[in-house]
DNA sequence: ATCCTCCCCTAC
DNA sequence: TAAGGTAGGGGAGGAT
């Protein structure tokens, strides 16, 4: 049942994910709220005769560009005029520039800087491409020195308390962490609910059948987009097609070395591992997160130093990381695949291993007529290429898109695997990394032909039992691990290995704590509690220089770790913040050493399953009081530990919020009739709430038999009838992943929400805030024609009342493309 | 024997 | 400058 079934009232299921758009607030954000507050008040003159044009998106946002620019005298176009003296923008593809002409192109940090300044910086410092031409700025600008904003707020470390949130911005690491376990959950989410619908496989009548029977043995399909962050960014650059592209954080390769830098790099010359090898002092240390097949051709690997790639690859073109059209693009992905089936286990944003046994079967389809159909579908949704490979198991597949790599597809089919094996190169071998191949390569073994006739004893001996064993059988194209569809975490952690210099203790003990509440807030975004805590520092080596070659990075370090177990889960982070800083005085280690701590969070268990009713009030309530929502924890067997499959769970969760309120009811007042705490408890809910409650537990009788039926809370009487959007207020970039998050969540689009969404944008017309609305019906639009037509209709339903709002205040209609590919087939 | 803690390794 | 995270499998060796 969806969660939002049954009540339309201003809470209806959004507040819920309110964490999410309180989970990213920059600094400037707040500064913009600051400003937002008292927006009749000017605050300052400092961009008097600058009028600006923002172009994509920025951060800040435009719209609070366009606030900062109301408060300190400047003036925002919507459009690019004759007056407009500068664009602002962070990233532009090279085809929009060519059309900007001569206006200068700046970064969004030009504005912020000479707000936090109080004066108007030299925009020349923050053109977006140096190689721009300044030499006809429109309005001419006096050159000013450098600022003396104090050097170490400038160098973000670990020090600084907005650190975490900056870090995790700019960290691909972070993203594709986070990214493949939300698909993972998203598919166990999926499977969860009892309804299924796949509006895809509609298209798979259309197709083409196998002339032949299709025989019922299992098949496993692997997708893979190609170079998927590459691919993501070319969307928007299609004259970089063909070349040599990296995505990295640096745009060149070479950068203006300081004297220091020069130093650390050549102290720690002799230390780098090889794949940092062709770097000098001046060579860039950016990470390449992903290479084109171009790059790769001349040796260009994901993870070299842009330094190194450039030294190999002279003329490759570097483009910028785009998070948001990662996660567009991996949402499309999962999207188009879930319309078809569920038996799909997510690897990562990109990845995933497919059952397809039932669709080929079904629809009679040949596993060819079936890839090509959904690496079409995908691509043309998405833009972007992918790879498919099918076998009998997780591992042929596996291989097979290997294979298959770049942009095809690959089945081996049983009789093939025999012999396809003996060529394939141990270092292919899934769980066969650095260490391993190092052994194996020791051992005199480098094709899984090799290791077929290698002996057991000498492989475990080597690798151990488990990893020996396993190599045996995938040598031989063997897998006996099955597709996990669903998925349970076993541990929650957060570590950060960049940044850290910590000049005192009391930084140290921020920085615990700031990791404390952000392990401790993702364990309650997937509902559990833990009873490990465990600490994972790296320490700099004794040998290593106190200056690392890359900026701020580790360097060499010693990786050390201890854990607490505690008898009890722990509920209240305040307890997470004393047991690490417990370990790290056991631990014995100088602040000054440190290059990297970590927390995580392990022996998990859920907490109880929460009835939406109730967990919708429990966290209204809470955020009234300010106090984090506790979840309801699940009963704990009384005596001994806790063992492997002994759990118990409460069959309700209301039944336990009961009990608590009953046991701490009865602690205080003594003798007290069962019928009485159920109507103290029932008094807590309010109105709507409680009807559904008495309903659930036969509490009519009580309510009747009661000496008075609980009065209706007050507020209910004072409260405005009128009910304030739940998006009012909001800024595109927050309102954007709340739209995500309905997206994904729910099978079909509810007509409350569809009506509340359509509405706020109503409004948004009447406000005149066309820029926004734009922006919303472009996303809606691209990310609902991957859904199916239940969401066409939602978004055509909201774009109707946009056009609403539109005719009422301009007369006239905004112009959105209403058509899906799909609706016209049907 | 079996469990627990502290590692190491791998994958994306 | 640069953004080297995160989860899971498994092993060595000590504790029980």
């Amino acid at each position: 049942m969806s969660r939002r079934r049954g009540r339309d009232d201003e809470d209806n299921g959004f507040a819920e994910w309110g964490g999410y758009m309180e989970a990213k607030k920059s600094k400037l954000r707040e500064q913009y709220k600051e400003t937002a507050t008292k927006q009749t008040e000017k605050l300052s003159d400092i961009f008097a005769g600058v009028a600006i044009l923002v172009n994509g998106l920025t951060n800040p946002s435009s719209e609070e560009l366009k606030q900062l620019m109301a408060a300190h005298g400047g003036t925002f176009h919507l459009y690019q005029h004759a007056s407009t003296t500068h664009i602002i923008a962070s990233n532009l593809p090279n085809v929009k520039i060519n059309k900007l002409g001569s206006v200068p192109i700046v970064k969004p940090s030009w504005i912020t800087d000479s707000i936090t300044l109080n004066k108007l910086l030299d925009y020349r410092r923050y053109l977006l491409y140096t190689n721009q031409s300044t030499s006809q700025p429109k309005l001419a600008f006096p050159v000013v020195p450098k600022p003396d904003l104090d050097p170490p707020s400038k160098t973000k470390t670990a020090s600084d308390p907005h650190f975490l949130e900056e870090f995790y911005s700019n960290s691909r690491l972070h993203l594709i962490a986070t990214l493949g376990a939300e698909f993972k959950q998203f598919i166990a989410d999926l499977r969860d609910k009892p309804e299924r619908n796949f509006p895809g496989c509609e298209k798979l009548l259309l197709i083409p059948q196998s002339k032949n029977f299709v025989k019922t043995t299992p098949v496993v399909m692997h997708i893979d987009m190609d170079c998927f962050f590459v691919s993501v960014g070319l969307r928007t650059r299609p004259e970089l097609r063909g070349l040599p592209v990296a995505v990295t954080h640096a745009r060149n390769p070479q950068i203006n070395a300081s004297k220091e830098r020069e130093d650390a790099v050549t102290l720690n010359m002799d230390r780098l591992p090889q794949h940092m090898e062709v770097v000098d002092g001046r060579s860039s240390m950016s990470e390449v997160a992903s290479c084109s097949y171009e790059a790769r051709k001349c040796g260009v690997k994901n993870g070299m130093f842009l330094g190194a790639a450039a030294k190999l690859c002279p003329n490759i073109k570097t483009i910028p990381y785009d998070f948001e059209g990662y996660k567009e693009v991996s949402m499309i992905l999962y999207n188009t695949l879930v319309s078809y089936t569920l038996d799909i286990e997510a690897v990562s944003c990109d990845e995933m291993y497919v059952d397809i046994t039932d669709i080929l079967t079904i629809f009679n389809l040949s596993v060819e007529g079936w890839a090509t159909h959904i690496r079409n579908e995908i691509m043309s949704k998405t833009g972007c290429p992918c790879s498919t490979g099918f076998g009998a198991n997780r591992l042929q597949a596996r291989l097979a898109t290997k294979k298959a790599k770049p942009a095809g597809s690959y089945h081996l089919k049983p009789e093939d695997v025999e012999v396809y094996m003996a060529e394939i190169a141990v270092a292919d071998l899934p769980g066969v990394g650095r260490a391993t191949l190092q052994k194996l390569k020791a051992l005199g073994l480098e094709t899984c032909g090799d290791v077929q006739v290698a002996s057991l004893q000498v492989l475990q001996k080597e690798l151990g039992v488990k990893a020996g064993e396993t190599i045996l059988e995938q040598a031989r194209g063997l897998d006996r691990k099955p597709l996990n569809f669903h998925h349970e975490r076993k541990s929650v952690s957060a570590e950060i290995n960049y940044g850290i210099r910590f000049k005192s203790l009391e930084e140290c003990h921020n920085f615990l704590e700031s990791l404390g509440n952000e392990v401790w807030s993702r364990l309650n975004e997937v509902k559990m509690r833990a009873r490990c805590v465990t600490l994972k520092l790296m320490v700099r080596a004794a040998d290593a220089p106190v200056e690392t070659a890359k900026f701020l990075g580790h360097g060499l370090c010693d990786s050390l770790s201890k854990s607490t177990t505690t008898t009890h889960p722990i509920v209240d982070v305040r307890a997470i913040h004393r047991e690490v800083k417990n370990l790290y005085e056991k631990m014995n280690v100088e602040f000054v050493e440190l290059r990297g701590m970590g927390i995580q969070l392990s022996k998990l268990e859920k907490t109880a399953p929460v009835n939406p009713t109730l967990n919708r009030f429990l966290q209204q309530q809470s955020k009234k009081s300010d106090i984090p929502a506790k979840p309801v924890v699940a009963d704990r067997p009384t005596r001994g530990r806790p063992r492997k499959g002994t759990k118990t769970q409460p069959k309700n969760s209301l039944s336990n919020f009961f009990k608590s309120k009953k046991d701490s009811l009865s602690q205080s007042k003594l003798q007290i009739r069962k019928e009485d705490v159920d109507l103290e408890v029932l008094k807590e809910l309010p109105q709507e709430i409680r009807d559904e409650v008495i309903k659930e537990y036969n509490l009519e009788a009580t309510v009747a038999a009661g000496a008075k039926p609980a009065p209706p809370p007050l507020k209910k009487e004072t409260a405005p009838p009128a009910r304030k959007s739940p998006f009012s207020g909001l800024q595109w970039c927050q309102l954007k992943p709340v739209l995500y998050k309905w997206m994904s969540s729910e099978p079909k689009p509810s007509e409350v929400d569809v009506n509340m969404l359509g509405e706020h944008f109503r409004q948004l017309a009447v406000d005149r805030n066309i820029e926004m609305l734009k922006v919303a019906m472009n996303f809606l639009h691209r990310t609902f024609s991957s859904l199916d037509c239940d969401w066409h209709r939602a978004y055509r339903d909201i774009v109707d009342l946009t056009q609403q709002g539109m005719v009422a205040r301009y007369g006239a209609t905004l112009h959105v493309n209403r058509t899906f590919p799909c609706c016209q087939v049907s």
